[in-house]
RNA sequence: GCCAACGUGGCUCAGUUGGUAGAGCAACGCACUCGUAAUGCGUAGGUCAGCGGUUCGAGUCCGCUCGUUGGCUCCA
């Protein structure tokens, strides 16, 4: 028979050959090298036959999907390697993630990171045993034999459609339902480690029972293995949290509650440094900035809706609006968002098509009863500040307000140095609106990416119940992803709020409303920011641009006269005369991450020049005091 | 909210099988007046997260509560 090779050759092979037969047949090194193959596009084992012709490709270790294949074959010998030492252990699922595996178990007791050591070295024997990996294709009837002292696979054994295949997985004396694929033998299982302990509900759903899952990681090479473990410390030593205390940004106090950071005066100084920035902007591009209180009368909530869907999420109390003999109790919410009062500002007056769009936008401080084991630093807290907008339009500017909101992401993410990816979220199954609304709007937003060369994923069914939108997902310095602007059309307020403009044709129209926020939360942005720059904010943005340091006593008073005139050009400046050696608070002050060091001595005072030490490029030497001030100028807002 | 681990001076950590708390940094004082990533000496600072229990005796063991961390679920 033939079959077709993905160079677009065509190979006679005999009737009945096997993926790793027809990598044998291309060549010896090939064939040793090979882990897997594809059939048609789809994954096969070495062991599958080929149909005749199909389209075959070989996955060698160096193909991309290796890596995966070989991982998912590692969370395979996890699981053998636990069922051997914790016998009855109950397996659930075992798939490859980015960074590795896991697989998920029910045990009797607890496992915990001390049984690492014991596992890692059952895997080490199993890998040693470099047992085949055997797929086999059983009934149902067999399968549910197979599988009758697991119960969770027997669960989801009927569960799987009555149609499907049931394939199980062979390995030694382990058996798995799987369809794989796997590495041919478990010898190719390259370097591999444990990582960490997590409970897991099972099938995703917090209705069901919490198994233990078990994270691991795999890589074919020791040293990949070992970078990939430096790349973590990395990441540890950017950390926000860790951070944002070394630098005096934020700190929390359990007293205050649960998520609740606060600012301190270098954190301030940075929060109003973005807002002012982004500000001008703003104003630039159109927007008026609006305040809205941080409270109101349930009745707003009701009205949006938020009392019936989030009211366990939001912070309500209620006080005596009477007198103790009369008592007129009144309920209060605290708001999660900025949307009802930029919807009432719009209500203030009647509307024509001529003030179309109206572009509202403020600093609104938001607070959200999340649940406790989601918060995390700044990147999850129950307050925070949204830069967040609501533009009113006729359906007809849906688009081009899409476009100028993308023109604002670019702006904004590209200062910062951020790429960024598109994400549309498409009509869930439970929401509001009409078909035609919704094709509209999610056509209106690919329609403006377009426009905008943006190229997008589609998350199908991922749109909120009042509308569709587009995420943005910025990757930061060392290659992480993380969400932040936001475009979502609104079905929901304006129909609720019952808002309406007065159209050419001098009938009475609803407005289309989009919501958006570029930063989204400005603390959070903040935290990523300090990862991304791993605290080493950009001059225009740290909360300390210079730190003046005098050498001796002698030299304070010519210190304070440089950071006086920086001061005057808008320049963030410290003086750092304590009684201290240079060498000290040249420490300190690049532990502070602070842009530029001025050396103030004998030297400089003398000749009236400043020397300069910039804190990666390190000492500058003498330099123009007045070129200096103006590079401290340009940096001013 | 759920699962697990953790919680010792402001920070980073040590503290043997339960015997009554220790270091470095920071702070404060004194000396030093210094040339590009940490000068010396001294002082002060802790009801070992909180509460309860076991014990002659608890930082160490047990329980509960609170908090933190890593995940899961959630994120208008």
């Amino acid at each position: 028979m033939k079959i077709n090779l993905p160079d677009g050759s065509v190979k006679e092979i005999q009737d009945g050959a096997t993926v790793a037969d027809v990598a044998a047949s291309i060549g010896s090194g090939l064939a040793k090298a090979a882990l897997a193959g594809k059939i048609d596009g789809a994954f096969a084992d070495l062991t599958t036959p080929v149909p005749d012709g199909a389209l075959v490709e070989i996955i060698t270790d160096r193909s991309p999907e290796a890596l995966d294949i070989m991982r998912h074959s590692a969370a395979h010998v996890m699981a053998e390697a636990v069922q051997e030492l914790f016998p009855g252990a109950q397996i659930g699922f075992g798939p490859q993630t980015e960074d590795g595996f896991f697989y998920d178990f029910a045990l009797e007791q607890p496992l915990s990171t001390d049984d690492f050591p014991a596992i890692e070295a059952k895997m080490a024997e199993i890998v040693k045993r470099d047992e085949p990996f055997v797929r086999e294709v059983v009934t149902r009837e067999e399968a549910k034999e197979l599988f009758k002292d697991q119960r969770l696979k027997s669960e989801h054994i009927d569960d799987l459609p009555a149609d499907e295949e049931i394939i199980i997985r062979r390995h030694g004396d382990f058996v798995d339902l799987c369809s794989g694929p796997h590495v041919p033998s478990a010898g190719k299982i390259g370097a591999f480690k444990l990582m960490k302990t997590a409970g897991a509900y099972w099938k995703g759903d917090a209705d069901n029972e919490m198994l233990t899952r078990v994270y691991g990681t795999a890589f074919f090479k020791k040293k990949d293995l070992d970078a990939y473990l430096t790349r973590l410390e990395e990441a540890e030593k950017r950390d926000h949290r860790k951070l944002g205390r070394e630098l005096g940004i934020y700190m929390m106090d359990p007293m205050a509650g649960v998520g609740l950071p606060m600012y301190l005066p270098k954190g301030a100084r940075v929060i109003r440094t973005m807002q002012e920035w982004l500000r001008r902007d703003l104003y630039e591009r159109g927007y008026e900035e609006v305040i809205t209180p941080h409270i109101y009368n349930a009745d707003v909530w009701k009205t949006s809706g938020h009392y019936g869907f989030y009211k366990d999420n939001m912070y309500f109390f209620e006080i005596n609006e009477g007198t103790e003999e009369d008592p007129r109790p009144s309920e209060y919410g605290v708001k999660p968002m900025n949307c009802p009062g930029h919807v009432m500002l719009y209500k203030n007056e009647l509307h024509s098509y001529r003030d179309l769009p109206l572009r509202y936008f403020e600093f609104g401080t938001v607070y959200r009863h999340e649940m406790s084991g989601v918060v995390h630093g700044l990147l999850r807290a129950r307050g925070f500040t949204q830069d967040d907008a609501h533009v009113f339009c006729t359906k007809e500017q849906v688009v081009d307000e899409v476009v100028a909101i993308l023109d604002l992401v670019d702006h904004i993410m590209s200062t910062f140095g951020f790429s960024y990816e598109a994400e549309i979220s498409t009509r869930p199954d439970k929401s509001i609106g009409t078909d035609e609304m919704w094709e509209y709007a999610t056509n209106a937003l690919k329609e403006a990416c377009a426009k905008h060369d943006l190229a997008y994923d589609i998350n199908e069914g991922d749109g909120a119940f009042y509308g569709p939108k587009i995420d943005i997902k910025v990757k930061d310095a060392i290659g992480r992803t993380w969400q932040c602007s936001t475009v979502q059309i609104d079905f929901n307020m304006p129909e609720r709020f019952d808002l309406t403009y007065r159209a050419q044709d001098n009938t009475e129209k609803r407005p289309w409303m989009l919501h958006r926020a570029i930063f989204g939360s400005i603390e959070r942005f903040l935290g990523i920011l300090i990862e991304h720059y791993a605290g080493a904010l950009p001059l225009w943005l740290a909360p300390v641009q210079v730190a003046v340091i005098p050498i001796a006593d002698r030299h304070k008073e010519a210190a304070e006269e440089f950071a006086g005139e920086l001061r005057g050009v808008g320049g963030r400046v410290e003086v750092y005369d304590q009684n201290e050696p240079m060498k000290v608070k040249i420490a300190k002050a690049q532990q502070q991450k602070i842009p530029y060091m001025v050396i103030m001595g004998d030297a400089e005072v003398k000749e009236k020049s400043i020397s300069v030490r910039d804190r990666s490029e390190g000492d500058l030497g003498r330099c123009d005091r007045m070129s200096f001030i103006d590079k401290i100028r340009d940096a001013a807002l």
